[in-house]
DNA sequence: TTTAACCACGGAGTATTCTCGTCATTCTGT
DNA sequence: ACAGAATGACGAGAATACTCCGTGGTTAAA
């Protein structure tokens, strides 16, 4: 599985588990809303700042969003 | 501590104990010498894609090198 | 049927990462 | 002290992340 995979599914499983939409997350983080879908799309490799940024927001810590399943 | 920094630190750890120079990591990993010099300076953001080729060359989990000390 | 919330997707522009060449500096071993 | 290896530093350009504008599709509720 890529990373941008695991990324993804990580960022959209935690991003609902709170209930939030992407423009909500997007706004939080202080991020664009259609680069949120993006990244939840695997189009880009997003930066370890964002990676941060997001994890702020969704309380989780930056390496639990790039950990697969038996990590 | 910023996220860069974890990064930096975990980087240089983890090639070190792998016996590695800066060269020789970038050559492995497909990236260039300097890049990996200023990764290791804080002077930019990684992709999460060259974390991934990084840790497969250092055998560790992506997550691996954005966890700071207590995780 | 409308209205609203949510999301996928495109294009164009800006900002940043990443590559490459080069030279300077520091470190290591003899 | 010296030579060679490892790293730091810098500028220029290519590649890609990221922003901002909009359009259309789906689903659920009024």
């Amino acid at each position: 599985m890529e990373i941008r995979e695991i990324f993804a599914a990580n960022l959209k499983r935690c991003r609902k588990a709170k209930g939030l939409s992407q423009e909500d997350l997007a706004h939080r983080a202080e991020l664009d809303r259609t680069y949120i879908s993006a990244l939840e799309r695997c189009v880009y490799a997003a930066s370890i700042d964002v990676v941060a940024r997001i994890a702020k927001v969704l309380e989780v810590k930056p390496s639990d969003l790039l950990s697969g399943h038996g990590d």
